[in-house]
DNA sequence: ATCTGGTTTCAATATTTACTGAAAATACAA
DNA sequence: TTGTATTTTCAGTAAATATTGAAACCAGAT
């Protein structure tokens, strides 16, 4: 039974090349996604150089992304006692996936918007003109609604996995 | 009153502007944002003429996102009797706004995820050894989440205004 | 048929973003 | 201290993406 480890081998592969071109989509950069792939389905923790022989990258790549990894709180560094060098782990808890990206999207998404759109309310507030009080409306209402998606998305992130798994079955059912 | 209208132009520039910098965020390009942007804030439709003046940009470059927008459905052209150029005006509704971001990033974003997760997960159904049934495992729960987080999505943007303003009232008081 | 105002396409170019590889820094061990 | 293994930084380069501008195209008016 050696063909399964081939197998494996090769829908790993495939789940990490995948998962960098999905990444793109997703505003993520390539390799920053295809590290996840691959420490996501790590069977434990991996090395620097393992990441960088496994997906043929250099070592300035592999260590920039992984900081940016560990900075989004998706990989955490372990120190093996006896080892010298750090090696890398992911997060696999999917819900717990869930919530730090949903955080980290709302940070680089909707709260710049949000100042944006206060800013631009803010200013055009005491407009008189037909067209300065369809400005401001156009705005505000852009803004009230950014902001509910920034509260709604808070709600959410927050919640323990089972309480979530309620309320979406109410909904879906 | 004429410092008004500066004023306006003023912070609708700004808008323009910054709505562009966000769009980049958001994984749609600069120049589509602003356009949008700027669709959102005129109180009538405009020509590409009128875009490509306004935000300093060609020919080729306003027409290729205008059609983009309008592919979204986030924009429509309209004919003017008697006028022979094109004219486009954009969604203003921001509940429908959201609900056309929201399908087109599920498309964009999520179909494309579960697709390679399907696949992946399948591919290791049948494996018997530990590392095979692991990664089966975690593709597998990857699988379902994107699944579920599809169907919500699905859910949600179907809904109409009132509604979902009533279920997020209740999930937020 | 051809002119005119407008739209569409696309090769060339510019801009932005990601990646490399090697040098510099660090940290531990002898 | 000096040496060695490892991490970190960063200038230079490569790759991807967005933009230009001009030519080809199209439709209605003359």
């Amino acid at each position: 039974m050696n063909a399964e480890r081939e197998q494996l081998k090769q829908a790993r592969g495939e789940f990490v090349a995948q998962w960098g071109a999905l990444g793109t989509q997703w505003g993520i950069n390539r390799t920053m996604a295809q590290i996840h792939a691959l420490l996501m389905t790590s069977p434990g923790p991996m090395t620097t150089d393992e990441v960088m022989e496994e997906l043929e990258i250099s070592r300035g790549n592999a260590h920039t992304n992984l900081k940016e990894l560990v900075s989004w709180g998706l990989v955490r560094m372990v120190v093996r006692k006896g080892e010298r060098r750090d090696y890398f782990e992911a997060e696999k808890e999917v819900w717990t996936i869930f919530t730090i990206v949903a955080r980290e999207r709302k940070r680089r998404e909707l709260d710049p918007a949000l100042l944006v759109l206060s800013h631009c309310a803010d200013a055009s507030e005491e407009m008189t003109s037909v067209e300065g009080k369809a400005f401001h409306d156009q705005v505000r209402q852009l803004q009230d609604f950014v902001a509910f998606a920034s509260k709604m998305s808070d709600r959410i992130a927050t919640m323990k996995h089972g309480l979530a798994v309620q309320l979406a079955t109410k909904l879906l059912g």
